[in-house]
DNA sequence: TCTATCTTTGACCAAATGGTTAAACCAATT
DNA sequence: AATTGGTTTAACCATTTGGTCAAAGATAGA
């Protein structure tokens, strides 16, 4: 019964899940997650009361899926060379499996941007963890050691994200112009891109 | 009175643009449009008469704002770095003024990838162009003639747009981690970046 | 001035939508 | 077997929303 509980608020989770990271939360509707789900809809509103909870909810794992990984990569010990290979090689394969979420943030975090600070309030250790100033401690530290180029971080960081984030969340434009909407084309494209973003971000801070 | 019919279509389609690229085609309401057009919703169906309808031709618009002068630059007789150059100074500010459009075509199209399709058939031209075959073309011509570094076109181009792009589309958090929610830092930044972006793309393919 | 045509509006409609409620169901406890 | 508590459902509701319509206004030509 227990087990019975935590498999129906789960089901609905899944639901929601895909149906608002594909729609939004203004195009997603909740009939729709019910059957998806398969269940009354009347069940939503019992285990989620409305609508924007059961979004937030959604919005908040999407989201919390990708910062601690983050957090994880860019407080460890590591050298800057090493941290941005496995930045790299991490989120493009984390970003091809979950593809619909970049697209999904962005928008949703564009249609109200208080959300992130309703994250940031709610997970207060991402924001005292300072994860921006110490990772911008440790690049102008290897930047006066000389081993790397001088570089401004925010600009790196920019770059390293976008190169990322760009190609998946712009697919139906890239797919459609460059590979005439094929989709093998475009997931071998990814793949092989791995390599070339990594290589493209070391070159340019290589000394 | 023919002016005076203008000036309300026009009205109509300001007022569209506003309120579609801000909250997307599930977002927007006819009402809204209406009040800020400042006419009865009856006169939206009596010029364009669905809601779709209205949205094609405002998505249309945005669309087109990009990709004449895309087109222009791309075909021009210039040497490639030129062209990047010049197409990064182009577009970024370009973007600087319409800053909403990117999220929202990525936005829509990701909603319904045909749109690119029906673009496509519509304006044979940009088919008929094949921009990317040219540019790949002269790319790999100055790529034997030693001129730039070999490199993928497709990696290059996803790499400029998405340096180009990214940043505006992700606004909120760029602008929420890295400068604490500061609109003038944050401005100063996208402006710095121009020349940024521009010496990070050329060193990337100079030989 | 009369008429025909185009423009604009207020009132209205049917469908969709988020949400509620009362009753049925079901598993565990006594 | 009866009771209790959480779970699930069908039916329902109020509001929103895209869209329509008949009538009123405006405009230009005859």
């Amino acid at each position: 019964m227990v087990d019975q509980q935590k498999d129906t608020e789960q089901k609905i989770m899944d639901a929601a899940k895909e149906v608002f990271q594909q729609k939004g939360m203004t195009g997603a509707r909740m009939q729709e997650i019910a059957d998806k789900a398969g269940i009354n809809k009347a069940l939503l509103h019992y285990y989620y009361r409305t609508k924007e909870k059961l979004f937030d909810k959604v919005f908040e794992i999407a989201f919390s899926i990708f910062i601690p990984r983050m957090q994880e990569i860019m407080l460890s010990e590591k050298p800057v060379f090493e941290k941005i290979e496995f930045f790299i090689e991490n989120y493009m394969d984390l970003l091809t499996k979950h593809p619909y979420i970049p697209i999904f943030v962005i928008n949703e975090l564009n249609r109200n941007p208080q959300i992130l600070v309703n994250i940031f309030e709610k997970n207060i250790d991402i924001k005292e963890n300072k994860l921006f100033e110490k990772i911008d401690a440790q690049i102008q530290a290897e930047v006066q050691k000389g081993i790397i180029k001088p570089i401004d971080t925010r600009n790196l960081m920019t770059n390293v994200i976008g190169l990322i984030v760009f190609p998946i969340a712009a697919r139906p434009i890239i797919q459609g112009i460059m590979f005439e909407n094929d989709k093998k084309q475009y997931d071998a494209f990814l793949k092989q891109r791995k390599d070339f973003v990594k290589d493209f971000i070391i070159n340019s801070i290589k000394p």
